[in-house]
DNA sequence: AATTTTATTGGGAACATTCCCACAACCGTT
DNA sequence: AACGGTTGTGGGAATGTTCCCAATAAAATT
């Protein structure tokens, strides 16, 4: 009877005479148990405040029902919302998640998921940072079967479940929506050019400018890291010009915001001289003034959507079904920017 | 040589014809081993892709470097400010974090303590739900010497280490603010009277109120539970008043957002006519119009601290030293609304 | 009465690793 | 030549659980 040692099954089966591997058939429901013995075992199992070893049976049974969650910020609202959506879809299953953030630093990326790998999650939900190009990693666990779901910035060249928002449309839907509101000349601030949701973006902005016969001009558009600095530049820039916008799209409302704020403090009037449109419908756009017209995201929607698909990947559903992308769709909320 | 079997250091010993342990010593840097062993043995587990099964370390150590992390919501700022915190400290030294969100249910929060216990993390760091008020489950993890970090919103009559905001001094530095900028009715928005967090910030206004020779008002102060509805009835009766207030405090950001926004749709001119000022400096109150003077506090750092202390204790450096209370400090932000 | 079935139980392997103990072999010292 | 010490290695227990395979006894069938 050591001092700081654990209650065991063997501790149970000792106490009451019987063997260890009765004490587990009884305490697993097993049906080939005396109900007697059953109870004199769960009655046991109780005043000694018996806890199961968990990692005892993930040695055996190699699942640990944890699941790792790479996102670049947990602080941005977006991640946040959406690690909310993916705990709340997989708690249901008793599955926990382990948080990783890289900061957005490919190389942190990279060495959270080696380290979440040792502490032997059964999953990955991804969201890769701004600048992972090489995806190399990802691929070698896909290649060994491990169970992936990626979000947001996903890796296209992947077959995996992906969940990613409504891109092309609300780039579309926005823009389509200044010119209805008599614009032609709009900006569009953008994302990096190797980022597929900052590409599918761009190309919405494109369609509707030409159906709408609006020739596409490659001085309103200006290429972003996300960083406060880009955005200062492409104001800058295209206030400068001959003949400047009358509407600023933008492909996230951190970008808009910051918009709004520095042609207000050059004293241009929102949406009269230029209009302001943002992606995503952050808390923030409803609070700043004008309020910002935004394409509504659900991040909630797409963390629920992501755990739902890792949950099907997990119970092994369609091994034969190809993985669909999901888009979580979106819709316009118009505020006072247009 | 079965199919899906994962690359153990058997797998090593037997390819090189030497014993497990032997493999043991050399991976674990001991220096017990032959130079060329080691070499040996580090090139065939480079080979073979040999991954270390932390399960099995951590059910012979009885450490899983996990830590489990409580909070009532990670979509709010604040708490994920501290997540972040949180997993930067402890990340350094190895450990993962496990979030789960009680989502302000006292129940919820229970069954997440007891469900990360059977996940055999090696410490809790906890934020309280709103509600709850019995602390009898993490007492009983006190008792059995579990590392506990208590932060924001804390179990008082537990000695374990605990990180709180700068609650009486942010109410007493705003409530001096207001009394300087010539306020003498002024309101506070407080919150739930058990809350030891809200009780300090509700002494830090009073304390200001009576060194400054004003009367206190029962009329002028609302307990809330944090809800909208609470807000709204509480500004609604306030402004009834025969002599209504001239200034309005409150305990948390999205409280006073909630005020500034309800006085301006009645039209009532801000800080004209009444002042309004917050607690957090959640990034939402440089965004509004005026911006929301608020005692800054800075969850990431608060974190940090909690991470830190729970390093202390794993460390069981002082098991002998009584454990602090340690006040994240703040300053005033004044802005517009004041 | 003999045989088969059923219900209940125990023993031990397996999971992957560390760590303690023992056993060589070799070295230098008396 | 005998002894003590070092260096490297192997064997096996231990961690806590499940699960398979017997083994027993009782019950049911032939």
């Amino acid at each position: 009877m050591k001092r700081h040692h654990q209650v065991t099954i063997i501790d149970i089966a000792r106490k009451l005479g019987i063997s260890k591997s009765t004490v587990s058939r009884a305490l697993t429901n097993n049906p080939n148990v005396n109900p007697d013995t059953r109870k004199a075992v769960l009655e046991m199992a109780k005043t000694l405040d018996y806890q199961p070893n968990m990692l005892a049976l993930s040695l055996i049974k190699s699942e640990t029902r944890m699941l790792g969650v790479i996102i670049p910020d947990i602080q941005k609202p977006f991640f946040a919302a959406i690690v909310s959506g993916i705990q709340h879809a997989v708690g249901r299953m008793g599955y926990r998640t382990i948080i990783a953030q890289s900061d957005e630093s490919p190389q942190i990326e990279k060495e959270n998921i080696q380290a979440l790998m040792l502490s032997r999650v059964d999953g990955f939900l991804i969201c890769h940072t701004r600048d992972t190009r090489n995806f190399d990693q990802i691929k070698m666990l896909y290649q060994k079967g491990f169970p992936l779901v990626s979000f947001a910035r996903i890796c296209q060249e992947l077959p995996i479940p992906k969940v990613v928002e409504d891109d092309f449309n609300g780039l579309y839907t926005t823009t389509q929506h200044l010119i209805e509101r008599g614009r032609r000349r709009i900006a569009l601030l953008a994302g990096p050019k190797h980022l597929q949701a900052s590409k599918l973006r761009y190309q919405g902005y494109t369609t509707a400018l030409r159906q709408n016969g609006i020739a596409f001009d490659q001085e309103l558009v200006a290429h972003t890291r996300f960083l406060t600095e880009n955005v200062e530049a492409a104001v800058d820039r295209w206030l400068a010009l001959s003949e400047p916008p009358d509407a600023i799209c933008t492909i996230y409302d951190a970008g808009a915001i910051q918009v709004l704020q520095l042609l207000k403090k050059r004293g241009i009037q929102i949406p009269k001289d230029i209009a302001v449109a943002g992606f995503g419908n952050d808390p923030a756009t409803g609070l700043v003034e004008p309020g910002l017209t935004t394409f509504e995201q659900r991040p909630y929607e797409i963390g629920l959507l992501a755990g739902k698909h890792m949950l099907d990947i997990l119970k092994k559903r369609f091994t034969d079904t190809p993985p669909e992308i999901t888009i979580s769709e979106g819709k316009l909320v118009v505020r006072g920017s247009t």
